[in-house]
DNA sequence: CCTACTAAACGAAAGGCTTTCGTTTAGTAT
DNA sequence: ATACTAAACGAAAGCCTTTCGTTTAGTAGG
């Protein structure tokens, strides 16, 4: 066939299918992303370097689809709610996405900046050497952790039959599964948020 | 071959050796699976329904390889402690499982005992309804997190050459990475710990 | 004791995946 | 005009998980 007059890829058009096969089935390939493109899975080849740097777009492509208001830094508090939100609601419309990307090493500039403002909120509520670092950490294993949750609803919330009373009494009174996701994110928020500002005053 | 006079595998050693593998490399197969016991692959499914349930049983090994003592109750505050170390410790050891087990649905009743104690200590911490539902998603991520942290120690803390200031410094601060995750964790336990605190007297 | 049945090994192969390579053709620059 | 690069293709290598039929060892029933 040889080159075409038009490109019949490009790496927008590749991001995009990829995440529309994983909105849908939680994963994609090579064969299935050809597919829909309608090339053959070695043109793809031609734009990017293999499969993690697709995924390292989709990241990229979540992150700027929901983007935050530049932060004011003299409110930590506020700042540091709308940088987790923003984290947490990249993932809320491509559940599935998340564990795909936990594997993966961040290299997406957009990404970093959203970590660099994340440090100058923490030393702005006056943390400072190791535990800003720690304090990332915290907030990132947090914000990951829902978005996982979002991705497997139903992981612990259905325990066997047998036994667990306080665990079943508990899911029971959680209300219907699209709401508890939302509010497990809002009530730990609030405990990290509460909790930064107790340990920041020892 | 034919059946042997005595069996060549048991699920034991097929959970030991998977998590050899994993250990080692990250990850393993049924090819590796199989050379390392030293029978062939098509055999080991004569033991297991297949990987998921390997990975399970791998879930359930490092679980009950680092038990924690009965908790009392009545003290909310070190039992919550207690079991948040006992989900990290389980990944202490190997911690390149952590990444693996994300997309797998927890099935072993050891872990979910957990999680009933986890319910319990909300409880008698004073929260109830869906918060207590809320709290275990909010000490679950962050656990997972401190977990996929062990695994992937360079993911975050190595941003480009230019710009990024702030994170820079921080990372700069934050010592040894041996040091770090183990910090860290600390930090993070007395954050949720704090905020809970803070959050239930509300 | 003979006969069925189950358990546990095997090899072969189906069908998935990522990636590489050589080939062909279109555009671009010297 | 000639070389070089870009972008498509098919074929194939080399992984992977899982299934299937075959062979043999042990066990239970008559």
């Amino acid at each position: 066939m040889g080159r075409p007059l038009l490109p019949l890829i490009s790496v927008e058009a590749l991001t995009s299918a990829a995440l529309e096969l994983v909105d849908e089935s939680g994963d994609f390939s090579f064969p299935k992303l050809a597919k829909r493109i309608g090339v053959s899975q070695s043109s793809i080849y031609n734009h990017v370097s293999g499969r993690d740097e697709i995924l390292e777009l989709l990241r990229q492509r979540i992150i700027t689809e929901s983007p935050y208001a530049p932060v004011d830094h003299s409110d930590w508090e506020t700042a540091l709610r709308v940088l987790i939100r923003a984290y947490r609601d990249a993932f809320v419309r491509h559940p599935r996405l998340a564990p795909l990307l936990v594997l993966q090493t961040i290299t997406d500039p957009d990404v970093i900046g959203l970590y660099e403002d994340l440090a100058i909120a923490l030393e702005s509520a006056g943390f400072s050497g190791r535990d800003v670092v720690a304090g990332i950490s915290t907030i990132d294993s947090f914000a990951l952790g829902a978005a996982l949750d979002l991705a497997a609803p139903e992981v612990v919330w259905d325990p066997p039959s047998e036994g667990y009373p306080t665990l079943k009494r508990a899911v029971g009174n959680a209300g219907p599964p699209e709401e508890r996701g939302g509010h497990a994110f809002e009530f730990g928020l609030d405990v990290i948020i509460g909790g930064l500002k107790a340990k920041r005053q020892v």
